[in-house]
DNA sequence: GGGGTTAATATTGTTAACAATAATTTTATA
DNA sequence: TATAAAATTATTGTTAACAATATTAACCCC
């Protein structure tokens, strides 16, 4: 197993919640678990900690992060002035084509809920605001947004009880891309900074409980 | 010799263009050069990578980046999306105390200029856009920024010829303030656009010809 | 001398042992 | 029993030796 899954296996556990915030990321536990050297664990747990997706205490080792409301605040505005940014410039220079491709992942989207898939659903809506920003074509906005969506379930799920709510809403991307084919760039991302309001308004102020931490739930793949 | 001194070492060097693009940054030979560990390097050379300044080849080494016309562009233009994002917020909300705070900055600025001490000009000049950024207060949106005026030098450097070209001008910075303090976002988000393309629009299809690598050249802390 | 093969060197990557620190348990004593 | 000191264990941090790979130099043959 590469340091490359190592890290992919213990980002998503992170982002599911299978490791709650706070959780100590033993380095000798963990190199077990997935049979690697310590040192391949070191590697990835700095690049967590790069990601802000842990916390690294000199000596005392790395714990999953526990972001405050107002990093998730500051967040969702961050995204939103990126993806503002995006959808302008989008807007100017998008091609039919591109819609096109836009509407074929909302279908796929769409049969998701309608399947009640809402596991691929996720995936697939995020991988709308991904492709709006590959198109756009600015690469260093496009790592920005990844970043910010990587970090994002963690804010969320710490502050708020339910993934379901964090779905997007499918018609608003639906009015995005109509938005983007009239070339009303303002539109667009004036749609998209509501469609970010309906998560960030459920953000709350005190952190849900913690689970009894368990290396184990790692193996568990669906979140519950 | 701490790993953040070498770490500030290295990247002023390769902002400085002391270690112009493309140079290879040899463990031993820096780990000799600093009185440090190879571990030492090693982790400073993954930071370095990890904010942009410098590529990794597995196997290979790695070596100071050479940024693309492309990066360049895509970094104003980001950085455009969030510095309009960071006056808009911070129009709705700077006090009286603020702006007095800004415009000694900008007073030392002016100082600078006038006594031709270009370096610490420069220094203030950046000190302006990260204090408005403080200011507004998203701590997601000031690491971006800081991030990307760390990038920006190299980029410039890579494409320019000039580093005076470079510096922000001081009448620009006045009239934001002055924007911020009507309480009017929108125009001073757009004095700052035009302020950045000033720059931008000097930046030029053919990289700057490389000099010689010369490691020794760490030891000048001064530019030229 | 040029092209290509092999050997020598230099450089990066990995590992396991050791050191340093923190966390836990045990023990001693009031 | 409660508290604090001491010893034990667990965990992170560092190092130097080794392995793997890439680069350079030497060599040979045509």
């Amino acid at each position: 197993m590469s340091e490359d899954d190592v890290l992919r296996m213990i980002e998503q556990a992170v982002i599911d919640h299978r490791l709650p915030p706070g959780t100590k990321l033993k380095e000798v536990e963990l190199a077990h678990f997935f049979g690697v050297k310590r040192g391949t664990i070191r590697k990835v747990l700095t690049r967590l900690v790069y990601s802000r997706l842990a916390v690294q205490q000199p000596n005392k080792g790395v714990t999953v992060a526990k972001p405050s409301v107002k990093e998730a605040l500051d967040l969702f505005s961050a995204r939103r002035a990126i993806e503002r940014s995006i959808l302008e410039s989008l807007a100017t220079k998008i091609t039919i084509k591109q819609i096109k491709q836009l509407r074929k992942v909302l279908d796929e989207e769409q049969c998701c809920y309608q399947s009640s898939d809402s596991q691929r659903a996720i995936v697939l809506s995020v991988k709308f605001h991904t492709v709006l920003a590959f198109m756009a074509g600015n690469e260093v906005m496009t790592e920005y947004l990844k970043d910010i969506i990587r970090r994002t379930p963690l804010v969320i799920l710490t502050h708020l009880g339910d993934m379901s709510q964090n779905l997007c809403r499918n018609q608003e991307h639906d009015a995005i891309v109509d938005a983007l084919e009239n070339g009303d760039g303002e539109k667009a991302s004036q749609i998209m900074s509501q469609h970010l309001s309906h998560i960030e308004n459920c953000i709350q102020e005190e952190p849900k409980s913690i689970k009894k931490p368990n290396l184990a739930a790692l193996l568990l793949k669906v979140p519950q």
